[in-house]
DNA sequence: GTCTATACGGCGATAGAC
DNA sequence: GTCTATCGCCGTATAGAC
Protein backbone atom coordinates (compact mmCIF):
# COMPACT_ATOMS: atom_id res chain seq x y z
CA UNK A 1 0.00 0.00 0.00
CA UNK A 2 2.04 2.74 1.11
CA UNK A 3 5.83 3.07 1.00
CA UNK A 4 8.37 5.60 2.89
CA UNK A 5 10.31 5.35 -0.73
CA UNK A 6 9.53 4.87 -4.23
CA UNK A 7 10.62 1.37 -4.70
CA UNK A 8 7.58 0.34 -6.20
CA UNK A 9 3.89 -0.87 -4.66
CA UNK A 10 5.71 -3.36 -2.55
CA UNK A 11 7.90 -4.10 0.58
CA UNK A 12 11.29 -5.14 0.93
CA UNK A 13 12.03 -7.98 2.85
CA UNK A 14 14.10 -5.55 4.82
CA UNK A 15 11.19 -3.28 5.37
CA UNK A 16 8.87 -5.80 6.74
CA UNK A 17 11.91 -7.03 9.39
CA UNK A 18 11.88 -3.37 10.56
CA UNK A 19 8.17 -3.18 10.46
CA UNK A 20 7.83 -6.42 12.51
CA UNK A 21 10.73 -5.45 14.49
CA UNK A 22 9.66 -1.98 15.55
CA UNK A 23 5.80 -3.24 16.22
CA UNK A 24 7.82 -6.46 19.13
CA UNK A 25 9.49 -3.72 20.68
CA UNK A 26 6.72 -1.52 21.26
CA UNK A 27 4.74 -4.38 22.37
CA UNK A 28 7.70 -5.43 25.36
CA UNK A 29 9.00 -2.41 25.65
CA UNK A 30 6.99 0.54 25.05
CA UNK A 31 7.58 2.99 21.81
CA UNK A 32 10.65 5.01 24.27
CA UNK A 33 12.66 1.53 23.56
CA UNK A 34 12.16 2.65 19.75
CA UNK A 35 15.40 3.93 18.65
CA UNK A 36 17.14 3.19 14.86
CA UNK A 37 19.73 1.23 17.02
CA UNK A 38 17.27 -1.09 18.73
CA UNK A 39 15.58 -1.89 15.57
CA UNK A 40 18.28 -2.16 13.18
CA UNK A 41 19.44 -4.70 15.77
CA UNK A 42 16.09 -6.56 16.20
CA UNK A 43 15.98 -6.66 12.14
CA UNK A 44 19.19 -7.85 11.77
CA UNK A 45 20.38 -4.13 9.92
CA UNK A 46 22.15 -1.44 10.33
CA UNK A 47 21.06 1.90 11.66
CA UNK A 48 21.80 4.03 8.93
CA UNK A 49 19.29 1.18 6.68
CA UNK A 50 16.17 1.64 8.81
CA UNK A 51 16.89 5.61 8.60
CA UNK A 52 16.71 5.28 5.18
CA UNK A 53 13.37 3.92 4.83
CA UNK A 54 12.10 5.67 7.65
CA UNK A 55 14.29 8.85 7.42
CA UNK A 56 12.42 10.02 11.19
CA UNK A 57 11.16 7.91 13.82
CA UNK A 58 7.83 9.15 13.12
CA UNK A 59 7.57 7.65 9.70
CA UNK A 60 8.33 4.15 11.15
CA UNK A 61 5.94 4.67 14.13
CA UNK A 62 3.32 5.84 11.60
CA UNK A 63 3.47 2.71 9.31
CA UNK A 64 3.61 0.20 11.96
CA UNK A 65 0.17 2.57 13.27
CA UNK A 66 -1.68 1.67 9.84
CA UNK A 67 -0.63 -1.16 9.40
CA UNK A 68 -2.32 -2.02 12.75
CA UNK A 69 -5.32 -0.11 11.67
CA UNK A 70 -6.21 -2.07 8.60
CA UNK A 71 -5.62 -5.56 10.67
CA UNK A 72 -8.05 -4.15 13.26
CA UNK A 73 -10.64 -2.99 10.04
CA UNK A 74 -10.46 -6.74 8.44
CA UNK A 75 -11.11 -7.93 11.99
CA UNK A 76 -14.44 -6.45 12.54
CA UNK A 77 -15.81 -7.36 9.05
CA UNK A 78 -15.69 -10.17 10.34
CA UNK A 79 -17.27 -9.26 13.89
CA UNK A 80 -20.32 -7.92 11.81
CA UNK A 81 -21.33 -11.38 10.23
CA UNK A 82 -21.03 -12.98 14.19
CA UNK A 83 -24.36 -14.18 15.04
CA UNK A 84 -24.31 -11.71 18.09
CA UNK A 85 -22.67 -9.00 17.24
CA UNK A 86 -23.11 -7.00 20.18
CA UNK A 87 -21.20 -9.63 22.36
CA UNK A 88 -18.52 -9.76 19.74
CA UNK A 89 -18.11 -5.94 19.90
CA UNK A 90 -17.84 -5.88 23.18
CA UNK A 91 -15.17 -8.81 23.60
CA UNK A 92 -13.26 -6.70 21.20
CA UNK A 93 -13.34 -3.30 22.98
CA UNK A 94 -12.18 -6.05 25.97
CA UNK A 95 -9.62 -7.11 24.26
CA UNK A 96 -6.36 -6.98 25.93
CA UNK A 97 -3.39 -6.64 22.88
CA UNK A 98 -5.18 -4.02 20.74
CA UNK A 99 -5.64 -1.78 23.98
CA UNK A 100 -2.33 -2.11 24.88
CA UNK A 101 -1.27 -1.09 21.42
CA UNK A 102 -3.69 1.81 21.12
CA UNK A 103 -2.68 3.40 24.56
CA UNK A 104 1.11 2.92 23.28
CA UNK A 105 0.28 4.94 20.35
CA UNK A 106 -1.58 7.04 22.24
CA UNK A 107 0.90 8.46 24.79
CA UNK A 108 3.36 8.42 21.53
CA UNK A 109 1.16 10.79 20.07
CA UNK A 110 1.43 13.09 22.88
CA UNK A 111 5.36 13.92 21.74
CA UNK A 112 5.35 13.43 17.80
CA UNK A 113 2.32 15.32 16.75
CA UNK A 114 2.30 14.22 13.50
CA UNK A 115 1.24 10.42 15.29
CA UNK A 116 -1.97 11.91 16.25
CA UNK A 117 -4.34 12.49 13.44
CA UNK A 118 -3.46 9.18 12.00
CA UNK A 119 -4.47 7.26 15.11
CA UNK A 120 -7.73 9.71 14.89
CA UNK A 121 -8.12 9.01 11.37
CA UNK A 122 -8.32 5.03 11.93
CA UNK A 123 -10.01 5.38 15.05
CA UNK A 124 -13.48 7.15 12.91
CA UNK A 125 -12.59 4.33 9.98
CA UNK A 126 -13.22 1.61 13.20
CA UNK A 127 -16.09 3.15 14.62
CA UNK A 128 -17.68 4.31 11.63
CA UNK A 129 -17.66 0.53 10.48
CA UNK A 130 -19.00 -0.62 14.16
CA UNK A 131 -21.68 2.06 13.69
CA UNK A 132 -22.46 0.42 10.66
CA UNK A 133 -22.73 -2.76 12.30
CA UNK A 134 -24.65 -1.68 15.00
CA UNK A 135 -27.36 0.26 13.38
CA UNK A 136 -28.30 -2.76 11.29
CA UNK A 137 -28.31 -4.66 14.83
CA UNK A 138 -31.01 -2.06 16.22
CA UNK A 139 -33.09 -2.55 13.37
CA UNK A 140 -33.35 -5.97 13.62
CA UNK A 141 -33.71 -6.13 17.46
CA UNK A 142 -36.50 -3.55 16.91
CA UNK A 143 -34.66 -1.01 18.76
CA UNK A 144 -34.64 -2.75 22.53
CA UNK A 145 -34.29 0.27 24.61
CA UNK A 146 -35.96 3.87 23.14
CA UNK A 147 -33.22 5.85 25.24
CA UNK A 148 -29.75 4.50 24.04
CA UNK A 149 -28.69 5.31 20.74
CA UNK A 150 -26.62 3.00 18.64
CA UNK A 151 -23.92 5.63 18.78
CA UNK A 152 -23.36 6.16 22.19
CA UNK A 153 -23.87 2.44 22.77
CA UNK A 154 -20.78 2.14 20.98
CA UNK A 155 -18.77 4.70 22.53
CA UNK A 156 -19.93 3.30 25.75
CA UNK A 157 -18.72 0.04 24.74
CA UNK A 158 -15.38 1.46 23.53
CA UNK A 159 -14.51 3.72 26.41
CA UNK A 160 -15.14 1.69 29.03
CA UNK A 161 -13.21 -1.13 28.78
CA UNK A 162 -10.06 0.60 27.77
CA UNK A 163 -10.40 3.27 30.81
CA UNK A 164 -10.77 0.26 32.20
CA UNK A 165 -7.72 -0.90 31.33
CA UNK A 166 -5.67 2.25 31.44
CA UNK A 167 -6.27 3.03 35.02
CA UNK A 168 -5.69 -0.93 35.86
CA UNK A 169 -2.23 -0.34 34.69
CA UNK A 170 -1.86 2.45 37.29
CA UNK A 171 -3.82 0.73 39.97
CA UNK A 172 -6.70 2.59 40.34
CA UNK A 173 -9.87 0.10 40.41
CA UNK A 174 -13.41 1.86 42.21
CA UNK A 175 -16.02 1.42 40.40
CA UNK A 176 -14.79 -0.55 37.16
CA UNK A 177 -16.70 -3.78 38.00
CA UNK A 178 -19.89 -2.38 38.54
CA UNK A 179 -19.58 -0.23 35.35
CA UNK A 180 -18.91 -3.52 33.54
CA UNK A 181 -21.81 -5.31 35.41
CA UNK A 182 -24.12 -2.21 33.74
CA UNK A 183 -23.01 -2.94 30.62
CA UNK A 184 -23.29 -6.75 30.62
CA UNK A 185 -26.84 -6.34 32.08
CA UNK A 186 -27.89 -4.57 29.46
CA UNK A 187 -26.22 -6.85 26.79
CA UNK A 188 -28.38 -9.66 28.52
CA UNK A 189 -31.02 -7.70 28.39
CA UNK A 190 -31.16 -6.77 24.32
CA UNK A 191 -28.68 -9.65 23.37
CA UNK A 192 -29.60 -12.72 25.86
CA UNK A 193 -26.59 -15.57 25.61
CA UNK A 194 -27.57 -17.97 23.00
CA UNK A 195 -28.82 -21.21 23.75
CA UNK A 196 -28.45 -22.46 20.44
CA UNK A 197 -32.30 -22.05 19.07
CA UNK A 198 -31.68 -19.23 16.88
CA UNK A 199 -29.21 -20.07 13.88
CA UNK A 200 -25.78 -22.22 13.09
CA UNK A 201 -23.31 -21.63 15.84
CA UNK A 202 -21.55 -19.43 17.58
CA UNK A 203 -19.39 -18.74 15.02
CA UNK A 204 -19.60 -17.03 11.86
CA UNK A 205 -22.68 -17.34 10.11
CA UNK A 206 -23.41 -15.61 7.02
CA UNK A 207 -27.32 -13.68 7.50
CA UNK A 208 -25.71 -10.53 8.83
CA UNK B 1 4.63 18.01 53.33
CA UNK B 2 7.27 15.82 51.23
CA UNK B 3 10.62 17.01 50.34
CA UNK B 4 13.01 15.63 48.30
CA UNK B 5 16.09 17.36 50.29
CA UNK B 6 16.07 17.30 54.21
CA UNK B 7 15.39 20.72 54.65
CA UNK B 8 12.50 20.72 56.83
CA UNK B 9 8.68 21.25 56.28
CA UNK B 10 8.63 23.72 54.10
CA UNK B 11 10.03 24.62 50.67
CA UNK B 12 12.57 26.89 49.38
CA UNK B 13 11.76 30.02 46.92
CA UNK B 14 13.65 28.24 44.33
CA UNK B 15 12.14 24.95 45.12
CA UNK B 16 8.65 26.29 44.07
CA UNK B 17 9.45 28.20 41.15
CA UNK B 18 11.12 24.82 40.20
CA UNK B 19 7.82 23.11 40.71
CA UNK B 20 5.71 25.70 39.36
CA UNK B 21 8.02 26.11 35.52
CA UNK B 22 7.62 22.63 35.16
CA UNK B 23 4.06 22.22 35.52
CA UNK B 24 4.03 25.29 33.36
CA UNK B 25 5.93 23.39 30.62
CA UNK B 26 4.16 20.06 30.98
CA UNK B 27 1.07 22.07 30.00
CA UNK B 28 2.50 24.31 27.30
CA UNK B 29 4.53 21.99 25.34
CA UNK B 30 4.13 18.62 27.11
CA UNK B 31 6.41 16.53 29.38
CA UNK B 32 8.85 15.85 26.96
CA UNK B 33 9.57 19.31 26.67
CA UNK B 34 10.62 19.10 30.48
CA UNK B 35 14.60 18.69 30.57
CA UNK B 36 16.50 20.15 33.63
CA UNK B 37 17.85 22.75 31.25
CA UNK B 38 14.46 23.55 30.01
CA UNK B 39 13.13 23.54 33.77
CA UNK B 40 16.10 26.00 35.13
CA UNK B 41 15.33 28.64 32.82
CA UNK B 42 11.98 28.56 33.74
CA UNK B 43 12.65 29.07 36.96
CA UNK B 44 15.31 31.15 36.49
CA UNK B 45 18.10 29.30 37.87
CA UNK B 46 20.82 26.77 36.65
CA UNK B 47 20.42 23.30 35.86
CA UNK B 48 22.42 22.13 38.56
CA UNK B 49 20.02 23.03 41.06
CA UNK B 50 17.16 21.79 39.74
CA UNK B 51 19.13 18.28 39.75
CA UNK B 52 20.60 18.93 43.29
CA UNK B 53 16.42 19.09 44.74
CA UNK B 54 15.87 16.49 42.08
CA UNK B 55 18.56 13.93 41.59
CA UNK B 56 16.59 12.17 38.94
CA UNK B 57 13.71 14.08 36.02
CA UNK B 58 11.00 11.56 38.22
CA UNK B 59 11.23 12.94 41.08
CA UNK B 60 10.40 15.93 39.51
CA UNK B 61 8.08 14.60 37.75
CA UNK B 62 6.36 12.91 40.65
CA UNK B 63 6.51 16.19 43.21
CA UNK B 64 4.37 18.03 40.78
CA UNK B 65 1.47 15.08 39.99
CA UNK B 66 1.68 15.05 43.54
CA UNK B 67 0.97 19.08 44.19
CA UNK B 68 -2.05 18.58 41.97
CA UNK B 69 -3.78 16.04 43.44
CA UNK B 70 -3.26 17.89 46.86
CA UNK B 71 -5.14 20.66 44.86
CA UNK B 72 -7.75 18.81 43.14
CA UNK B 73 -8.89 17.09 46.89
CA UNK B 74 -9.24 20.30 48.37
CA UNK B 75 -11.25 21.27 45.71
CA UNK B 76 -13.56 17.79 45.77
CA UNK B 77 -13.77 18.73 49.57
CA UNK B 78 -15.82 22.00 48.11
CA UNK B 79 -17.91 19.81 45.47
CA UNK B 80 -19.38 17.56 48.50
CA UNK B 81 -20.99 20.69 49.92
CA UNK B 82 -22.33 21.88 46.39
CA UNK B 83 -26.11 22.68 46.16
CA UNK B 84 -26.36 19.98 43.14
CA UNK B 85 -23.29 17.40 43.86
CA UNK B 86 -23.85 15.53 40.72
CA UNK B 87 -23.89 18.40 38.34
CA UNK B 88 -20.47 19.54 40.90
CA UNK B 89 -19.13 16.04 39.53
CA UNK B 90 -20.17 16.20 36.25
CA UNK B 91 -18.22 19.69 35.52
CA UNK B 92 -15.43 18.49 37.28
CA UNK B 93 -14.70 15.77 34.89
CA UNK B 94 -15.65 17.72 32.22
CA UNK B 95 -13.22 20.31 33.04
CA UNK B 96 -10.66 20.43 30.76
CA UNK B 97 -7.02 21.51 33.10
CA UNK B 98 -7.40 18.72 34.95
CA UNK B 99 -7.60 16.35 32.03
CA UNK B 100 -5.15 17.79 29.91
CA UNK B 101 -2.16 17.22 32.89
CA UNK B 102 -3.45 13.70 33.84
CA UNK B 103 -3.37 12.90 29.98
CA UNK B 104 -0.15 14.33 30.53
CA UNK B 105 0.92 12.36 33.17
CA UNK B 106 -0.81 9.21 31.94
CA UNK B 107 1.30 9.33 28.69
CA UNK B 108 4.66 10.39 31.02
CA UNK B 109 3.66 7.32 32.95
CA UNK B 110 4.75 5.02 30.21
CA UNK B 111 8.29 5.48 30.31
CA UNK B 112 9.01 6.65 33.65
CA UNK B 113 7.66 3.51 35.31
CA UNK B 114 8.10 4.97 38.83
CA UNK B 115 5.55 8.06 38.13
CA UNK B 116 2.52 4.93 37.36
CA UNK B 117 1.92 4.04 41.05
CA UNK B 118 1.61 7.49 42.06
CA UNK B 119 -1.27 8.12 39.61
CA UNK B 120 -2.78 5.06 40.88
CA UNK B 121 -2.82 6.00 44.72
CA UNK B 122 -3.60 9.98 43.99
CA UNK B 123 -6.99 8.36 41.66
CA UNK B 124 -7.87 6.15 44.20
CA UNK B 125 -8.12 8.94 46.90
CA UNK B 126 -10.05 11.18 44.55
CA UNK B 127 -12.55 8.32 43.62
CA UNK B 128 -13.03 7.37 47.25
CA UNK B 129 -13.34 11.04 48.36
CA UNK B 130 -15.91 11.17 45.37
CA UNK B 131 -17.63 8.02 46.08
CA UNK B 132 -18.22 9.13 49.60
CA UNK B 133 -20.22 12.06 48.39
CA UNK B 134 -22.51 10.09 45.65
CA UNK B 135 -22.86 7.59 48.02
CA UNK B 136 -24.63 9.97 50.32
CA UNK B 137 -26.63 11.98 47.37
CA UNK B 138 -27.80 8.21 46.36
CA UNK B 139 -29.27 8.05 49.86
CA UNK B 140 -30.56 11.40 49.76
CA UNK B 141 -32.14 11.12 46.60
CA UNK B 142 -34.04 7.75 47.57
CA UNK B 143 -31.83 5.64 45.17
CA UNK B 144 -33.70 7.25 42.18
CA UNK B 145 -32.45 4.27 39.68
CA UNK B 146 -32.67 0.54 41.27
CA UNK B 147 -29.88 -0.21 38.73
CA UNK B 148 -27.29 2.07 38.65
CA UNK B 149 -25.02 1.69 41.35
CA UNK B 150 -23.01 4.94 42.53
CA UNK B 151 -19.35 3.17 42.15
CA UNK B 152 -20.57 2.54 38.34
CA UNK B 153 -22.12 6.01 37.85
CA UNK B 154 -19.07 7.42 39.21
CA UNK B 155 -16.56 5.66 36.95
CA UNK B 156 -18.81 6.55 34.33
CA UNK B 157 -18.97 10.37 34.68
CA UNK B 158 -15.17 10.34 35.15
CA UNK B 159 -14.68 8.09 32.22
CA UNK B 160 -16.94 9.88 29.41
CA UNK B 161 -15.48 12.87 29.75
CA UNK B 162 -12.38 12.02 30.01
CA UNK B 163 -12.21 9.89 26.90
CA UNK B 164 -14.27 11.63 25.08
CA UNK B 165 -11.17 14.45 25.34
CA UNK B 166 -8.47 12.15 24.56
CA UNK B 167 -10.18 10.86 21.36
CA UNK B 168 -11.33 14.72 20.38
CA UNK B 169 -7.50 15.35 20.62
CA UNK B 170 -7.18 12.72 17.78
CA UNK B 171 -9.92 13.75 15.54
CA UNK B 172 -12.25 11.17 16.72
CA UNK B 173 -15.68 12.14 17.36
CA UNK B 174 -18.46 9.66 16.40
CA UNK B 175 -20.94 8.87 19.45
CA UNK B 176 -19.91 11.54 21.39
CA UNK B 177 -22.38 13.87 21.81
CA UNK B 178 -24.92 10.84 21.96
CA UNK B 179 -23.48 9.91 24.82
CA UNK B 180 -22.81 12.96 26.73
CA UNK B 181 -26.39 13.34 25.96
CA UNK B 182 -27.73 10.27 27.47
CA UNK B 183 -25.57 11.49 31.09
CA UNK B 184 -26.90 14.47 30.84
CA UNK B 185 -30.57 12.92 30.53
CA UNK B 186 -29.73 11.14 33.80
CA UNK B 187 -28.79 14.01 35.30
CA UNK B 188 -31.94 15.68 34.27
CA UNK B 189 -34.12 12.93 35.90
CA UNK B 190 -32.34 12.34 39.45
CA UNK B 191 -31.09 15.76 39.75
CA UNK B 192 -33.35 18.35 38.19
CA UNK B 193 -31.72 21.47 37.13
CA UNK B 194 -32.89 24.08 40.45
CA UNK B 195 -34.97 26.98 39.76
CA UNK B 196 -34.62 28.43 43.03
CA UNK B 197 -36.89 26.78 45.83
CA UNK B 198 -34.93 24.19 47.93
CA UNK B 199 -31.54 25.98 49.46
CA UNK B 200 -29.45 29.89 49.23
CA UNK B 201 -28.06 29.65 45.94
CA UNK B 202 -26.26 27.91 43.49
CA UNK B 203 -22.61 28.41 45.32
CA UNK B 204 -21.02 26.59 47.80
CA UNK B 205 -23.77 25.94 50.56
CA UNK B 206 -23.99 24.30 54.08
CA UNK B 207 -25.88 21.68 54.29
CA UNK B 208 -23.56 18.84 52.68
C1' DG C 1 22.92 23.10 52.80
C1' DT C 2 22.88 25.49 48.55
C1' DC C 3 24.68 26.06 44.41
C1' DT C 4 27.91 25.91 40.04
C1' DA C 5 30.79 23.87 36.46
C1' DT C 6 32.11 20.27 33.83
C1' DA C 7 32.50 15.60 31.75
C1' DC C 8 30.46 11.32 29.74
C1' DG C 9 27.79 8.23 27.04
C1' DG C 10 23.53 7.74 24.21
C1' DC C 11 20.23 9.65 21.37
C1' DG C 12 17.93 11.55 16.60
C1' DA C 13 19.15 13.68 12.70
C1' DT C 14 22.11 15.30 8.83
C1' DA C 15 25.54 15.09 5.11
C1' DG C 16 27.88 12.66 2.27
C1' DA C 17 30.97 8.45 0.99
C1' DC C 18 30.63 4.16 -1.50
C1' DG D 1 20.50 1.88 -2.30
C1' DT D 2 23.31 1.14 1.55
C1' DC D 3 26.04 2.62 5.21
C1' DT D 4 29.44 5.75 8.09
C1' DA D 5 30.82 9.93 10.34
C1' DT D 6 29.58 13.59 12.76
C1' DC D 7 26.82 17.14 15.25
C1' DG D 8 24.10 19.07 18.92
C1' DC D 9 20.98 17.79 22.15
C1' DC D 10 19.81 15.04 26.32
C1' DG D 11 20.07 12.85 31.50
C1' DT D 12 23.17 11.92 34.79
C1' DA D 13 27.36 11.82 37.77
C1' DT D 14 30.86 14.21 40.14
C1' DA D 15 34.01 17.59 42.11
C1' DG D 16 34.11 21.45 44.51
C1' DA D 17 32.95 26.76 45.64
C1' DC D 18 30.40 29.48 49.00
Amino acid sequence: MRTERGVGSGRSSNQTAILHGTEEIMREQGYAAVTYRSVAARAGVTPGLVQYYFPALENLFIAVLRAGTDRILERLARVSEADQPLRALWDYANSRDGTVMLMEFMALANHRKAVAPVIGEGGERIRQAQLKTLTAVWERYGVPEGDVAPAALLFLMSAIPRMIHLEETFGTVTGHVEAVALVERFLDRVEPRMTGETSQDKTISAHG
